[in-house]
Parts: C-alpha cells; structure tokens; sequence
RNA sequence: GCCGAUGUAGCUCAGCUGGCUAGAGCAGCUGAUUUGUAAUCAGCAGGUCGUGGGUUCGAGUCCCUCCAUCGGCUCCA
C-alpha cells in the first residue's frame, strides 16, 4: 500500500501501482472526468501514471493553470498530427503551450501556409480529436531517438535530442503519431471539443534570425465550444479599445505616410493630453529635486562614439546629418543621456552638491525596423520623460529607492495596478553584447536587486534583457489583447561616468566618479498614452480628460445663457465645450456620449429661467438638476479623488 | 528586415467566378425644423478603387514591383 497527500492535507491508502486517474475516481466520478493531468511530488505527471510510492498528488483540472497547459500542450500534438496527415513531407520542429493557447513551428519546406489553409487543418484537428486517442509516454533511449528522426529526415529533431541527455528522453504517442515529448498530457484527444487556429506566422528556428524561418501557427482549444466562442468574443472586445482606433476616433493623433512611418502627429487634444501628463510628472520631479534641462535634438558624432551608443547602433541607425562646409558629422539624437552627462561636466562638482537629478521631456529619434513598428507603442520619434541622477556610490541605494517611489506614484495615480517589476539583467552568454568590466555589473544588478527587495517588490529577473551599458528594473504593463510593454524604467549605470570622465572632489580632496541612474517613469510619452487609451478605452480620469464638461443647449435660443454657464466653468479651470449647432438634444447628447466626454449639461427654457444647470454624466445617464456652483464643486471633488499630490 | 494577410469617399463597409456612367450609412455642405436625456427631415457634394507596371477587346476584380497597415518572428539604447 501507499500513501497519498492531497492539498487539503488529507491521506488515503492505495494498493501500490494505482493510477492518478483511478485515485481521481476513489475521490468522485466527476473529478475522473475532469482531471486533466496531476503533479506527483512537484513532478508533472499524466492520468494514466501509475503511482509507486507515498508521496504529494494535486490533480488539476481545466480551473488550473496547470491543467491549461496540460490542454494546449496536447493539442499542439494533435495540430502536429493534423499537419503531417494534410502535409506528410513537413517538418516539426516544436510546439509549446504558451499563456493563451499553443502554436507548432513546422518547416513545410517549399509549401507556403496561409490562413487560408487553417480552416481545413481545423477540420482535420477535430476528427483526430473525436477519436479519443490516448497520449501514452514512453521513454526511449538517445540513439533510438536520434534515429527515429534521422530516419524522418528530420533535422531539427535530431539537432533537440543531439543536445539532450541520454535516459531523459521520452516520445509520446497518441493513434499512429509519435512526438519528442517531456510529458504532462490530458489523457486523451476527446476532451479537446473546439478548436480555433489563429494565424500563421515566420518564425526562426531557435529564436535566431541567422537560423531559417520555419511557420509557426498559432491555436487555442477548449472543452467546450461555448468557452471558444467566449474566447472570440474578449478578443474581440479587447479590439474595441485599441489604442489606434480610440487615437482616431476621439482626434487624439494621427499618422501620415507623407511624414514618415512611425512619426505620431499629436492632434490638439492628444497634446493637450500629453502635456498635462508632462505637467503632472514635472511637478512630482520638482518636488523630488530635480532640474529641468534641454538639450538638442542632435549630436556630434563623437559624443555618441563616447558613449558607446554609435558603435552599438551607428548602422542601424537613421545615417549621419553631414554639414556642407566643415565636414562635420550630426546625429539624430537617439536618447539624452550622453547630452546630460556633458551638462554634468559643463563645471566641477563637490560632493556636497551631490546628487544631480537632471530631467528633460527629451524626443529622440530610432530607426527602427518596419515591421517592428506598432501604432504609438513602436515609434521612430518619441519623447522619453526621461532624467539622469548622478550621485555618490553611497547615495545609490536610496536615490534607487526615491525613484520607485516616483515610479510607483505615476503608476497608482494612472491605475496602472497590474504591472510587473522586471530586472532585467544581463544575458551570461552573450558577454559581448555588454560594455564595462563585470565587477561593474555585479555591483549594478546587486543594486537594483536589492533596492526591489527592500522596496517589497514582487519581481521576475529576465536575463538578456539589460541595456548594453546596465542592469534595469522595467515596469511592464499589458495591452488590451495581454501584450505586454515596457513602460517605466531604471536603470544603474557604471559605465557612462567612465567613458564622459564625470568626477566630483570628495572630503578627502581626491577626485571620484559618480554613478548614474537613467530612468523614466512613462518610458515614453508615446507608449504611454498608448497603454493609457487601451486600459480606460478612452474614459481617462477627470483630471486628464481632454475634454471635461459639454454643455449642450436644447435649442438655439439658450445659446446666451449656455455661453455664461461656460464662461464660470472656464474661469474655474474647468474644460468646456459648448455645442450650440442646431441640431436635437438627443444628437448631442448621443455624440456627446461617443465621444466619452465625463460631464454633460443640458440647458434649455427650464434651466435658462431658473439659472440652473442639468447635469447627465457619462456612461450614468441623468443625475438631475443643479446648480453651476454644485457642479464645479462635483467636478473639482471628483478630480481630487482622482489624483493625488506627491509627497517625498 | 523576415513570414502571412489586408488596402474601395474623411470614417465604417458593399461591389459574385473580369463586363454598363463604382454603391450605402455616418461625417461634410445647403435648406427646412427650434427641438428635453444615445441618431429630425430633404437636397447636394465627395472616389485616378494605396502606387507603378503587365495580362486582356475590357481590370476595383487576375499577375508582378513598390508603399503603407494588421498579426507574428527578430530587434528595442
């Protein structure tokens, strides 16, 4: 007999051999039908595994995680076996369970796949799939392996288990079809009802540009059809607040093919947006100490070569600017930090003067690749809300931890709630993406490490994801379709102060260099808004509401007396719009309402007489009559609760 | 940059396998109407069908080039 855990720390005996699928059963018939696959003693393992010793079972079902990945991993099998029946001579190479589905890269050789194709490939997936076939593992040992495959013809394959370690490999099985597999599969393809492939993508093999580009597509399957067809519609939902489309229909920027592609045109109410958004910030900064700066929007050559960036990026970059006469080469301004670092040098500094907080709305320019280039998320010209603090090595811990603080502020008061703190550090393979002598590093990661734990910052490190010059902790916030972006940065930088030669005279009169920390709370202005629109799908908080207020008039002969409501509502500061065309009150309103605008006032013959205002909020509908002093009292407590000062 | 898809009026879209002067709604303009909580009515105007080439008696429709956009990959100072 053995002896089996369950998570609520009950035990039950069973005779040795029993299998998860038949201890499911002893529990009740129900969860039998629903495990979707189990883990053993933290190790994943499939119904049908027999158990052999005491030990910890959680059987997981579709309401898991683990039970997810279960699924999509075992569909991503049957869309391989799908694959080959349609096309025998493809090649597979891999095909994960990845957050909201799983997709398969196959090499299909001189075949092109296009959307086209899914829809037969979907059929062909559920006939499998009805079938019931069972997922039966088996270990194999390497030269078995490697000559299944060779025998396939199927190079990719033989390069996986090349790299594998005899006696752990495994294939999986299921009808005629056989996979290179780890395990963790749902018993078998019947619980597998709908099926959705998505699309078809290049994608290299290995994740290596060098490497050929094999197409991969991508799927998602569920157990019922209903929780497909829910799936479709979040999707499509999701579609609806698409920062492009909401930057379009509520006038907020633009883009033209006549200015360059990736070159955002900020609209009057998109700028007007973003500069209260600059107003914001600026205020928190002078509160947090730091200077206002302005540099230009080019740079000599060298001071790039200084700093490492034109080595770096100089091919890849929007080419040199050449004066006529001297001969003299410019660069678009990529980033600030090697024009503050000169503004740090423009004089010696004590130490007692130290830390210098040195800010700018800075708009530099990338050339990045067309295809990389994604409504105002990936831009080729855009203004970073970035500063550079140059301080102490002793003053580092604490100027780090100020700066979450400010991150953190500008996060809460966004409702930017559900980010993730990402370090990101350096990838120990590749050292030569990085500059700067390790020690350097080490001393640089540790800060930021240490500064997130301290700060109580839940964290995931990701590796290769460093600037080449330093360590960074990123802010990573999802899109509306779960894409995730990088908005707010800090970065720890050793290497900038050595390659500008920045010093300050310590107490003991020698000369130090200082460290500089880059960051950005927003990231980018542009990113941002971006994140923003498809977050509040447009409804921003009050306070940055391009519009707040409409007063619509009932007809035009209210006209005078709407003009002296919004005359009072401008003098308190409050954004008004009066829309007196001649048009009914409901075609105003309706537009009104389309156009998410917080606040609407009727006025007609009533309101005219009795000198009041009717007041009818967004998405609410009529809240009744009041006065234009209650109203801007509403207005100006709404926006107090909405936003909160900076307190250092 | 690479793989796949898409591109018709300011916006959203129709236009079957190539065949009359390319359609609709909204927005715009003109007029009527002077309106009470999500679309008043009528009329008018608006398109070199992304660009350049080709096939054809004939191309919005088929083929190629380029451009832009969308979904991925790679990249992201």
């Amino acid at each position: 007999m053995i002896a089996i855990r369950f998570p609520d720390q009950s035990v039950r005996q069973y005779t040795e051999g029993t299998t998860v699928l038949e201890v499911a059963q002893s529990i009740s018939e129900g969860l039998a039908r629903n495990v979707l696959s189990a883990q053993f003693n933290q190790e994943t393992v499939e119904a049908a595994t027999p158990l052999t010793q005491d030990g910890d079972l959680k059987l997981f079902t579709w309401k898991d995680p683990e039970g997810q990945t279960a699924f999509w991993h075992s569909s991503a099998h049957i869309l391989a076996q799908s694959i080959l029946a349609l096309y025998p001579s493809a090649k597979l190479t891999i095909g994960p369970a990845i957050e909201n589905g799983f997709y398969y890269d196959v090499d299909f050789g001189e075949t092109t796949i296009s959307e086209k194709d899914l829809a037969a490939l979907e059929k062909q997936f559920l006939t499998f799939a009805r079938e019931k076939f069972a997922f039966q593992m088996r270990e194999v040992s390497k030269a078995d392996a490697l000559a299944f495959y060779q025998n396939e013809n199927n190079p990719y394959k033989v390069e996986l288990i090349e790299n594998l370690e005899d006696g752990t490999i495994s294939f999986c099985d299921h009808a005629d079809f056989t996979d290179l597999c780890r395990g963790g599969h749902i018993p078998h393809t019947g619980f597998v009802k709908a099926v959705k492939l998505l699309n078809v993508a290049g994608a290299y093999w290995r994740g290596d540009e060098k490497n050929p580009q094999l197409t991969r597509i991508y799927g998602v399957s569920f157990p019922k059809q209903k929780e497909l067809t829910e799936y479709l519609q979040r999707v499509e939902e999701a579609k609806k607040r698409d920062h492009r489309k909401l930057g379009k229909e509520l006038e907020l920027f633009t883009f033209s093919q006549k200015v360059g592609q990736g070159l955002p045109l900020w609209l009057p109410k998109g700028a007007a947006l973003r500069e209260r958004l600059e107003n914001f910030l600026k205020e928190a900064q002078r509160k947090a100490g730091y200077e206002q700066v302005i540099s230009p929007h080019i740079g000599n050559k060298e001071l790039y070569v200084t700093s490492g960036h034109y080595e770096k990026y100089g091919e890849d970059s929007f080419q040199p600017i050449e004066t006529p006469v001297d001969g003299e080469t410019f660069l678009l301004k990529p980033m600030n930090c090697p024009h503050h670092c000169e503004i740090y040098n423009a004089r010696p500094w004590s130490y007692r003067e130290l830390p210098k907080r040195y800010a700018e709305f800075g708009t530099v320019y990338r050339y990045e690749q067309s295809g990389e280039l994604h409504g105002l998320t990936r831009v080729r010209g855009f203004t970073q809300d970035d500063a550079h603090i140059f301080c102490m090595p002793n003053q580092l811990d604490q100027e780090f931890k100020n700066v979450i603080d400010l991150v953190l502020y500008v996060f809460g008061s966004l409702g930017f709630e559900d980010f993730v703190a990402q370090v990101s550090i350096r990838d120990p393979k590749k050292p030569e993406k990085y500059i700067g002598s390790p020690e350097n590093w080490e001393l640089a990661e540790a800060a930021i490490i240490n500064a997130t734990k301290d700060k109580g910052l839940n964290y995931v490190i990701e590796e290769g994801e460093a600037a080449f010059y330093g360590p960074k902790l990123d802010f990573m916030v999802r899109d509306a379709l779960g894409r995730k972006w990088q908005l707010g940065t800090i970065q720890v930088d050793y290497n900038l102060p050595e390659r500008f030669d920045l010093t300050y005279k310590g107490s003991d009169n020698e000369l130090h260099r200082p460290v500089m920390i880059h960051r950005a709370p927003f990231g980018s202005l542009e990113r941002f808004v971006a994140i923003l629109l498809e977050h509040t799908a447009g409804n921003f908080p009050l306070w940055l509401a391009p519009q707040q207020v409409s007063i619509l008039c009932v007809s035009e002969k209210h006209e005078k007396y709407a003009q002296k409501v919004l005359n009072i509502l401008e003098n308190n500061e409050i954004r008004a719009l009066l829309d007196n065309r001649n048009e009914t009150i409901g075609k105003k309103i309706r537009e009104s309402e389309l156009n998410k605008i917080p606040f609407m006032l009727i006025v007609g013959e009533q309101e005219a007489t009795q000198g009041n205002i009717s007041v009818r909020k967004h998405k609410e509908g009529d809240v009744g009559t009041l006065s234009v002093e209650n109203l801007i009292e509403m207005v100006q407590q709404e926006i107090s609760e909405s936003i909160s000062t900076f307190e250092v």
